[in-house]
DNA sequence: GAGCACTGC
């Protein structure tokens, strides 16, 4: 029986799926009445016609005025296909897919045929496919094999404001490949187009980067939100905590005091979540609900967190309504201001805050730490309260927090996070000068010429700033460039297999499940312990391989890491990721000139030997006891992270390297691994060779003869012996 | 002696 007895497959004859929409067929004039009630309907001509008339549009539109799925639509209808596909971008997966979905069944074909998606892992598109969805990483990955994006009529970047990394990147690129009419088209029969989606904010500032085009408002269909403030939380309260009682008092009153619909509570990760889901639970069962409760019809609380390394089905809870008379409190991190939607939300608790990496170019280190949220951001999540009826948004800081401590907007990705591989890729696709590219928002110089140090010093790029062949190979790998550089290492080698699942297991999320209840812990840390393996000595990045080898061979995986508190989907996606780099590597060392080199070493060091040429700008020293001290240039002093291996083994070791660093109450070094100074002391003196000054010439390319010579006196210098 | 939000290739 099939699951929708409604659904008639559409038929297609052959020649006609790959121009249907621009001959007069009346295959799509025939549109469902829900479509019809859009917003965006009344304006489909003249968007069609604004589209055709200038080579960038900036669109603007609220969610729920059906830009995302109409307008793909209303330019297919117009022919825009007879000259190429029409790509849309969108920062997640979920809604390149799920958007997708819909549109494919608004146009009455089935997904993958001329209406497709093509994510990571994941490519449902055919020939036939001129209506593609995608995420932004993807359009950046086919940018880098056809610059020219010869096989698109249009490309429509959506969620702009959302200011992902990848979609400022395509953003800069499209600008700067078809702002020049003759470039935007060469060997093409039609100029490119390209419209700009976003929500209303900032759509001048849009408009004047790409020189000045037309914007069209699209207006949106939500409902009013009223916002208050609290009394609680104040400039002052920054560094505190005590917005988690606050906003389960907040919670709770509305649970007493408002009538039926649902809560959302905003706070900024998992321990605090569960805290505060204790709190609430302790709360909510002291109610009496004949007195407390104002509205009658409600009669009980279902308290539940959301949060992204949830186990999905038990995320997948969160979607189903609460049985008749409960209401709903859902206690989510920042996933429920974006990704996730949930229905019935009718009040949103706001503490304020969030988590977010920053990158700090003065200890070359990232940093997760909890700021306060922007307003922009405040009132995105105060708007997930009025998606189906009016709303209400209680603030629990003060109106002087929100005028003193939360900026306008948030800091676009771009300006707080390492470009190194980002800029890898800007040169390899001829951007020779990374500093004057056009940036919507420009990064910091010196966080710039910080990427272009680092690439050198993995030997991607040479001191004069071009790419080198390493480079090119280097730019194929959805990684970061430190962990290629051993993977390439490692093959050139021939032991490929010890590091990519090395490679593959470092780039998913946290595989170990560390449970909040103590008892719990205890056991978890004990298996933990016991997957570590000794090879020579203790090293996180052959347990990571260890664990990798014995979930794979395992005759009943997911059992396996339920067993030893791992998590499996963690695990699924590290075996996805190793299989693409197996066969990107592959293809590589089929077309390209690939290094090849012989190993004298020992073997059993073979693999934190492979390490140490990606690593070795996290290279750390014992100083004294348990301090160790980096020998970035920054010197910082580092303590192993006590979920290491070799924690309390500090006295045995001299030199390490490690992958990552986490500031806490110390700051922490995590997969941890011991080295030889002999490994590491020729690579060494590559992080003190160029100042990050003289670099600034390299990013222009427009080093002279004199300045190398100057580079090559300074370096001898430098090298002193011994380090 | 432990405190990793969220994406993406």
């Amino acid at each position: 029986m099939s699951i929708f007895p409604f659904f008639r497959k559409p038929q297609i004859k052959k020649n006609q799926t790959r121009l249907s929409g621009m001959s007069k067929s009346t295959r799509w004039d025939s549109e469902d009445s829900e479509s019809k009630q859009l917003p965006i309907y009344q304006h489909r001509n003249k968007l069609t016609q604004a589209v055709k008339n200038s080579p960038f549009l900036v669109v603007t539109g609220e969610t729920g005025s059906g830009k995302t799925t109409q307008l793909p639509q209303y330019l297919h209808r117009a022919g825009f296909c007879k000259y190429g596909k029409i790509a849309i971008t969108q920062p997640r997966r979920v809604a390149a897919i799920t958007v997708a979905q819909r549109v494919a069944q608004e146009m009455r074909c089935p997904l993958g045929r001329e209406v497709g998606y093509q994510v990571r892992f994941d490519d449902c598109t055919s020939q036939d496919t001129v209506v593609k969805y995608m995420t932004d990483g993807c359009l950046l990955r086919e940018v880098l094999a056809d610059p020219g994006l010869s096989q698109y009529s249009v490309v429509i970047l959506d969620e702009i404001h959302e200011r992902s990394l990848n979609t400022d990147i395509l953003l800069g690129l499209l600008k700067k490949i078809f702002s020049n009419p003759a470039k935007a088209t060469k060997g093409r029969a039609f100029p490119l187009k390209v419209v700009v989606m976003s929500a209303t904010l900032e759509s001048d500032k849009l408009s004047s980067f790409l020189g000045d085009c037309p914007v069209f408002a699209i207006p949106g269909r939500t409902f009013p939100v009223t916002c208050t403030f609290g009394s609680a939380i104040g400039p002052k309260d920054i560094e505190s905590t005590a917005y988690v009682k606050e906003v389960v008092k907040m919670a709770f009153d509305v649970h007493t005091s408002e009538v039926a619909g649902d809560i959302l509570v905003f706070l900024t990760g998992q321990s605090e979540i569960e805290r505060a889901c204790d709190l609430l639970f302790e709360k909510a069962e002291t109610v009496d609900y004949r007195f407390d409760v104002q509205d009658p019809t409600v009669e009980g609380l279902l308290i539940l967190p959301l949060y992204g390394s949830m186990p999905t089905d038990q995320q997948r809870q969160i979607f189903q309504p609460p049985p008749p008379g409960i209401r709903k409190c859902v206690v989510a991190t920042n996933i429920a201001a974006t990704s996730l939607t949930i229905n019935g939300i009718k009040y949103i608790i706001d503490s304020g805050f969030v988590k977010q990496l920053n990158h700090n170019s003065r200890v070359g280190m990232d940093i997760l730490e909890v700021v306060p949220i922007s307003k922009s951001e405040a009132q995105q999540r105060a708007g997930r309260a009025g998606r189906i009826s009016a709303g209400k948004c209680f603030r629990i800081y003060t109106k002087e927090f929100w005028e003193k401590s939360m900026p306008e907007y948030t800091i676009p990705e771009i300006q707080r996070t390492s470009l190194t591989a980002v800029v890898l890729t800007l040169k390899c696709l001829g951007v020779n000068d990374v500093i004057s590219f056009p940036y919507l928002d420009r990064p910091e110089e010196r966080f710039i010429l910080e990427a272009l140090k680092q690439l050198y010093q993995f030997d991607a790029i040479d001191r004069r700033g071009r790419v080198t062949q390493l480079g090119e190979l280097m730019v194929e790998f959805p990684l970061h460039p430190g962990l290629t550089r051993s993977l390439l290492k490692a093959a050139s080698l021939g032991c490929q297999d010890l590091l990519l699942p090395v490679a593959a297991m470092l780039s998913v999320e946290n595989i170990f499940i560390r449970p909040g209840r103590p008892e719990k812990q205890k056991e978890a840390d004990k298996k933990h312990r016991g997957l570590a393996t000794r090879v020579g000595s203790m090293n996180d990045f052959a347990t990571l391989l260890s664990i990798f080898q014995s979930c794979k061979s395992s005759d009943r995986p997911s059992a396996w890491c339920k067993e030893n508190w791992i998590h499996w989907r963690a695990l699924k996606s590290a075996f996805s990721v190793e299989t693409q780099l197996r066969e990107i590597l592959l293809r590589l060392q089929q077309v390209q000139n690939f290094p090849v080199e012989t190993f004298d070493g020992n073997k059993s060091e073979l693999l934190r030997q492979c390490l140490c040429t990606g690593y070795f700008t996290n290279v750390a020293r014992r100083s004294m006891g348990k301090v160790f001290c980096t020998m970035d240039g920054h010197g910082s002093m580092v303590h192993i992270h006590p979920s290491s291996s070799l924690f309390d083994q500090e006295a045995e070791l001299n030199w390490v390297i490690f992958h990552d660093v986490l500031v806490t109450s110390r700051v922490y070094i995590r997969t941890v691994c011991p080295i030889r100074y002999e490994w590491v002391k020729d690579l060494l003196p590559k992080l003190h060779e160029v100042d990050v000054y003289e670099l600034s010439s390299v990013a222009r390319e427009e080093v002279t003869d004199k300045e190398m010579k100057k580079w090559e006196t300074r370096e001898a210098a430098k090298r002193q012996p011994g380090f």
